[in-house]
DNA sequence: TAGTAAAATGACTCGTCGGTCATTTCAGGA
DNA sequence: TCCTGAAATGACCGACGAGTCATTTTACTA
């Protein structure tokens, strides 16, 4: 008997489904998507082969699946704390921080992106998904940039070159971070990358 | 009859080692490593999938070998660029000049290595190669930015940190010319990239 | 508790691809 | 031109893993 258009069957469905995608995630994150394999992702959620079949319909469909869940969450994310008040130079961390954070809570997440990222440039008409993310968060921090142009607090260079750089260098810290190059506390990860950003290295 | 070491046979097998060295790095840049086959590298290369294992004993080595090279060439020449003299501008310029203008005429290789790259989170112990060039390459900076603490022009930050920032935006320069986002030339490109690191975007 | 439909299982199939090797082609010396 | 060893070839083998499906287990209901 539906409830809020939801039968018991796809609330059951619907968790089995997410137990399947973490499960996913963790192998993913682990072996990148050739080497991890169905039995991998079945062992890891302690069910059968057949099983993950019943809910995802192919490897790159669960593949998918945890890309988007990562990709929409982060966007939502930081879409969210864009629209706030504040100077650029607040906003700019504010966002920094949020998006180190998130990496911070689903480094799973993060390898896949961050390997899928890889490959783009040998499949450029493979992951939309991937390029969308890229190009949805370039496009946040044109907007902050744009308007910290106007408000005379951003030097008026390529705003699109800036959003760039921007969006690779917050990445490329998580990066550190991952690879434990990085020893440092998030918070001082965040403060040097925002001032690198802010001032340059030039003295 | 041996002429400076080499054989006539060791000659016409170098010859055939590079001739197959370019056709795999054409097809692993294009399809990664997974997806590129023994066989779509012998025919690229004009020959039979059994000749290739004449000269390399597997797909792996192959590959090794097609990093291995780009690896090395990019290393000595930004480490003979590293010598000139100069001051920390000049030298930082010419670096990341020197860096685009060697991935753009290497493509082939920029996407081998940059899809690596994306793999290490997932395989940490994997390729200490691509680790090896980052970690150099990070070090090429860092003098750099000594150099320029000491003499002032520079502000006194994390070196580790700065390096490891700048060598990864000048690389992700080239990801930009890659997949097309970037339609300038290779020269605002790079004039772009040092103005920022230089003075990041605070008016 | 018996009956049944849905869910779960894992042995199996089938295509792909790395790597091998018996056979053929080639080159160059006599 | 013939001979011989090296080089090249590509049909073949075996492993592996995605995806299937006949069978078993579970969960619910009457």
């Amino acid at each position: 008997m539906p409830v809020m258009g939801k039968t018991r069957k796809d609330v059951v469905s619907e968790f089995r489904r997410n137990e399947l995608l973490t499960a996913a995630r963790a192998v993913f994150s682990k072996k990148g998507f050739h080497d991890a394999t169905i039995d991998d992702i079945a062992e890891t959620a302690e069910v059968a082969k057949g099983t993950v079949y019943l809910y995802y319909k192919s490897k790159k469909e669960i593949y998918l699946e945890a890309l988007r869940f990562g990709i929409e969450s982060l966007n939502s994310e930081l879409n969210v704390k864009a629209e706030g008040p504040g100077t650029c130079l607040e906003k700019l961390r504010l966002l920094a921080a949020t998006k180190l954070g998130f990496f911070e809570e689903n480094r799973d997440f993060f390898n896949i992106y961050y390997s899928e990222l890889g490959k783009l440039p040998s499949h450029p008409a493979g992951l939309e998904l991937v390029k969308d993310l890229y190009f949805k968060q370039a496009k946040i921090f044109a907007r902050l940039l744009k308007e910290g142009i106007r408000r005379r607090e951003i030097r008026n260079l390529n705003v699109e070159k800036m959003s760039f750089a921007i969006a690779d260098l917050t990445r490329d810290v998580t990066t550190q971070r991952v690879l434990g190059f990085s020893k440092s506390s998030l918070k001082s990860d965040t403060d040097f990358v925002v001032d690198f950003i802010w001032k340059g290295i030039a003295r």
